[in-house]
RNA sequence: CGCGGGGUGGAGCAGCCCGGUCAGCUCGUGUGGCUCAUAACCACAAGGUCGCAGGUUCAAAUCCUGCCCCCGCAACCA
């Protein structure tokens, strides 16, 4: 009756290693691993890539400063996401770095076989000498004309750049997305850049020259032109797998699910299929595109100062208290909000008076009234579909969502059966005691039920809730599961001053 | 007329595609119950012109038209 095993792919984005990770990061991580670990329970083979992007001027630029070169400083940066992966307990399989050999090498290849697709053509736009870089007409327009930094005006000033002939690769793109070839999720994000490419995609400049990009992979066969981001960032989703020269990348390719932000969506969904056609492979099939956090109501950003670093989160929180509020109370594909109160209210009340309560009101009754035996516990076999489809259609939020609807209603079915009273015919009424051990064993079995339901999200959790009733005996946990914690929001108990 | 999303009891949301069985859920508030539990849990209650104005229909939060307001994007910062 299973479904048969399959070999299934899922990757983020990657994050230019320049700067510090933050949450947008942390939820790439946190969306993949939660589909990832789903995949894994049902039985599926999962490779899971996350990686950063190395190359470019602003790292050139950085490492200059800080007087070392640009892969010693690339060395030391990445480790930075590398910890961020760790911190959110994200199980990914293959961590690419865009300077990896390998990497250098196939996105060459690419450059190569992609080459019909290619032409010479000339980028044309303001300059600013001092930056030795362009500048949009937007930003020129807004800086009226003089570059701030420099005390220069901008000029018009035309280079030599490739580009990739995207715009022949419209009819198939569009066909691919309105098919569901290539599914965009959600619908309004397919509708949004169908809306964006009606008039075709443009071709997109895809090198620059070497004396204004130093730090990143030549173009073959032109020592003058190095590759700006497209070719080599986004190819790294079929580099990690070994593209084009080592075995099993046929395995994984192409990619079941691309996790991505919303501010990626064009290139994920114009460059890289036109690249990927050009080469010949399959597109991948789902694009996830997710939102963003906003907090409070407004944008992030670091000139506000409203940035919530998730590091700080969970160090506070706790790994599972991270994944929690991001999985469910920041909507899997569309904006969500994030306030420090509102996530410790969902800590305190949700984690902690819901499941961590409900767990510890059944462990404590098990282990007072039987010893801590539980008996034959059939697990309980809820109908999940609603769980299951919601997981397939990528709405992770409502999947938990539905976690919570069984937590509160065994929390009903303890204060319906009313356990305690039942405890008191012990020993004088014969039947007390099967009524007693049928009601508890119902109890674990809905537990363990719940714990399983929550290993994508919650792993260690769902490990504690193993532990605790698995074995047939209560162990009672040290502590309890998800202790309160008043630091943005009052504490009830508290004396009031 | 650039594109997209949204306006539902104090807060946050679901429902809208496939009109009626829809006014639902969580939090908050009030009252009560219970004592196994992390002063937790459970029940009940108060509270809404479903943005505004028209229209279609036996019937509209749900379909159509117009208007108002909020948010995001507008090509290289998740």
């Amino acid at each position: 009756m299973e479904a048969p095993q399959k070999n299934l792919y899922i990757t983020t984005a990657i994050p230019y290693v320049n700067g510090t990770p933050h949450i947008g990061n942390a939820i790439d991580y946190l969306l993949a691993d939660i589909w990832a670990r789903y995949q894994k329970q049902q039985g599926h083979e999962v490779r899971f890539q996350v990686g950063t992007d190395e190359h470019g001027n602003k790292i050139a630029a950085k490492a200059a400063e800080l007087g070392i070169d640009p892969q010693t400083y690339t060395n030391q940066q990445y480790v930075n996401f590398e910890s961020l992966i760790n911190k959110v307990g994200a199980s990914a399989t293959d961590f690419i770095r865009t300077t990896d050999p390998h990497h250098l090498a196939a996105v060459q290849y690419i450059w190569q076989k992609l080459a019909p697709y290619i032409y010479k053509g000339s980028y044309e736009g303001w300059y600013c000498v001092g930056h030795e870089a362009f500048f949009t007409d937007k930003e020129v327009q807004e800086l009226g004309g003089i570059c701030p930094d420099h005390q220069k005006p901008f000029e018009q000033l035309e280079e030599a750049n490739y580009y990739l002939k995207t715009s022949s690769f419209t009819d198939q793109i569009r066909r691919a997305i309105e098919t569901g070839e290539m599914q965009i999720v959600p619908e309004f994000r397919k509708k949004e850049f169908l809306e964006l490419i009606k008039d075709g995609l443009q071709d997109v400049s895809i090198s620059r020259p070497l004396k204004n990009l130093s730090w990143g992979v030549p173009v073959p066969g032109d020592p003058d032109q190095v590759m700006y981001v497209w070719l080599d960032a986004l190819a790294n989703y079929i580099t990690v797998l070994g593209y084009p020269d080592k075995e099993g990348w046929q395995t994984y390719w192409p990619a079941d699910v691309q996790v991505i932000g919303k501010d990626i969506l064009r290139f994920h969904a114009g460059i890289w299929p036109a690249m990927l056609l050009g080469l010949g492979l399959q597109l991948p099939k789902q694009l996830l595109v997710h939102g963003h956090v906003i907090v409070g109501g407004a944008k992030m950003s670091k000139t506000v100062g409203n940035v919530v670093d998730p590091i700080e989160i969970v160090d506070t929180y706790g790994v599972d208290g991270f994944r929690y509020y991001f999985s469910r109370h920041i909507p899997t594909l569309d904006d969500g909000d994030f306030t420090w109160e509102k996530f410790e209210n969902a800590f305190n009340g949700e984690l902690g008076n819901d499941l961590g309560n409900l767990i510890q009101r059944v462990a404590s009754m098990i282990t007072r009234y039987q010893a801590g035996v539980i008996g034959d516990s059939e697990q309980a076999e809820h109908d999940m579909t609603l769980y299951h489809d919601a997981m397939t259609n990528l709405e992770f939020n409502r999947a938990i969502d539905e976690v919570w609807s069984m937590v509160r209603s065994l929390n009903q079915y303890i204060d319906n059966v009313k356990p305690w009273e039942v405890a008191k015919g012990l020993g004088k009424d014969p039947e007390a005691e099967p009524h007693l051990a049928e009601i508890l064993a119902h109890c674990s079995g809905a537990l363990l039920q719940i714990g399983d339901l929550l290993v994508p999200f919650m792993p260690t959790t769902a490990t504690a809730i193993h532990d605790i009733f698995e074995s047939g005996v209560v162990k009672m946990p040290e502590g309890v599961l998800f202790p309160k914690k008043y630091i943005h929001t009052p504490d009830p108990h508290a004396p009031k001053a």
